[in-house]
DNA sequence: ATAAATAATGAATGCGTATGCAAACATGTT
DNA sequence: AACATGTTTGCATACGCATTCATTATTTAT
């Protein structure tokens, strides 16, 4: 039934108007050398034949394919990736970028996607997921196709990278629990090759050791399930946690939901739990989590900015941010005292006294 | 500091390997008809210049870009939405077509979109938001672009449509209901102008009206806040309901937090609440929601073959598919006699004994 | 061995656009 | 009227690949 009928091309369109083929092109290219009388000849006969430019014949002509790659993962798993999706989505189609997407899994090898993305010509690529193989990150140094990481660290020097401050995100978590009297830590990571997870882990560690203590660790697989299974592992423990740091927010809900309803504890009475990106969720009457808040917004501003300058101007180089988090207090964690619920901190207690051992 | 060395071309492939152009075309072109030992010739020398088949100008060539327009919406709002979009682009990813990503606000005319899609030629189209106009189902058709709509009804007959039947979910919530012996009804929209919510809307109604009950309505904007707020005017009504269905279960739980948290009533003890989808949360035991399922995965599987199918056949007419919905019985909704919470039915009661007029 | 069929190859062309270049045109200056 | 300046215009070509067609190499059948 769909007859395609192939869509007009500016031959065809330059024949009506009874112009040259260039002139067509120059009508429907900003800033090129086209008298106005003309240029509404073209338009009108181009309207009449139904005629949009073909933008894969610019492409090809131009070298430039305004398309962005962006490589994501874990959409389903973690709500804050659907809100780095939008975000990211958005800004780019508001400049004119079409995005190809690459949907992921995390244990799939970025070496297999990006080939495909650079067989397109993408201007450039944005990662979110996965990590940048070296020979990868030479290959499109080679090609000149700029590369963003969002929240993952650089494997050298041929990327830009924005990411949160995860150390001390972690180190935040680690002083408001101590601040709060706690005793017995644990951290709920979500994978052991990770940067967000192995780095909040050390901020968190880090801190904890300083003032003596230790934390347990599990493993929580970044997933609502896996960090309920975690929990309950936790409190088998002859020492179980009274205050437990999650790598991000859907497995502290997992955690949450796993000390009150699979083991009767109180939250955070027996135990305390803070999550880290402060997801929709984590708001919810239900959770009211304490977390670490990732300005996505602003993150992801800068990410965009980075990309869409490098594709402009070759001389530029790779940048390396990170971001600080806010510490978004509601009431997942004994508050101490002189905090209450609903503050929102950047730089929480860089100096801590440790009243507790 | 990127030196955007070109991609080495066929035509130098070719000089190195000592073969014509064409021979190089053939060796990356399955099927095509080249010896075996030329094949490796150009494959060596390839690789020996870095050369990959660029895409862009193959699409020129061959009419085909080998990618898929997906528009999507509510991505941050609606769980449901990202385990769509997971599942599409896994599928085509899968079966070798690239995906442009275009995400647009609910109120977002698809007549400005589309275009910007038609204009890289992609070979199909795939809408899971904003309705389509008839000018525009008709520019694709012109234009030989087949397009599905998922969860959307069809326009006119120049689309295809896969639905999850709608009405008799709405049915079977009522049914459910009346069974276990409620008595005001409520339902909260997600919108006016939405298919999916209406056709929702209808089939609660319908039932109910059949047993001579009447449903009060609530708009909650498809989403978890608008759906809060609209619990809360619920319960303000001098005859508030002790039935709530919603339209999405994003709105479910809101319903359901506003009611525990805000309005101090029990669930399902005070008032029972059913959702549609069946998003991941929906089993969490924080909610434990009785919802209505889409099977998504079949839904997905059955458009997605659809599409492609039509691009590759251009005999192929437009399919509408209705996909029955499955009730999950979990515990926000009180049980009938007979019924316990964990069981998933497809055919909820076709014939209801009123026992409480 | 030879004819007939098949497979492999390269030259040439087309896909639809952008753009450098030179020619044509318009405008203003003296 | 002659000239300088700036603006428009069309021609021709390039972008990188696929594919048709005619030609040549190879296999198969007789």
């Amino acid at each position: 039934m769909a007859e395609r009928k192939a869509n007009a091309n500016s031959t065809q369109v330059a024949k009506l108007a009874g112009v040259s083929q260039s002139a067509v092109s120059r009508a429907f290219t900003p800033g090129a050398s086209i008298a106005e009388s003309t240029r509404r000849k073209v338009l009108q006969a181009a309207r009449k034949l139904g005629y949009q430019p073909n933008a894969i014949a610019r492409s090809l002509s131009t070298k430039r394919s305004k398309m962005i790659g962006i490589v994501i993962a874990n959409v389903t798993t973690n709500p804050f990736y659907p809100e780095v999706l939008d975000a990211l989505s958005r800004q780019f189609q508001q400049r004119g970028q079409r995005v190809m997407l690459f949907n992921v899994t995390r244990d799939q090898n970025l070496d297999d996607i990006l080939p495909q993305l650079l067989e397109y010509r993408v201007d450039g690529i944005l990662l979110t997921a996965a990590t940048l193989s070296s020979a990868m990150a030479h290959e499109c140094a080679r090609l000149g196709v700029p590369v963003t990481l969002f929240n993952r660290s650089v494997p050298d020097a041929h990327a830009s990278s924005f990411c949160c401050d995860n150390i001390e995100g972690g180190r935040m978590a680690a002083r408001l629990f101590m601040k709060s009297g706690h005793h017995q830590f644990a951290f709920v990571a979500g994978s052991h090759d990770t940067s967000t997870s192995l780095e909040r882990e050390r901020g968190f560690r880090e801190e904890l050791n300083q003032h003596g203590f230790e934390p347990f660790i599990e493993m929580g697989k970044f997933s609502y399930q896996g960090a309920f299974e975690a929990a309950r592992r936790l409190m088998q423990l002859p020492k179980s946690p009274d205050a437990v740091f999650c790598a991000n927010d859907i497995m502290a809900i997992g955690v949450l939901d796993a000390l009150r309803h699979a083991e009767q504890k109180k939250v955070p009475e027996d135990v305390s739990v803070i999550g880290f990106d402060d997801i929709p969720m984590a708001s919810w009457p239900s959770y009211n989590l304490t977390t670490i808040r990732q300005p996505i917004e602003r993150m992801i501003d800068s990410a965009v900015n980075d990309l869409l300058d490098r594709i402009n101007q070759d001389t530029m180089y790779p940048k390396q941010e990170l971001v600080p988090g806010d510490l978004v207090v509601r009431s997942s964690a004994k508050l101490p005292s002189g905090l209450s619920s609903g503050w929102v901190i950047s730089t929480f207690e860089n100096r801590f006294e440790n009243r507790n051992v």
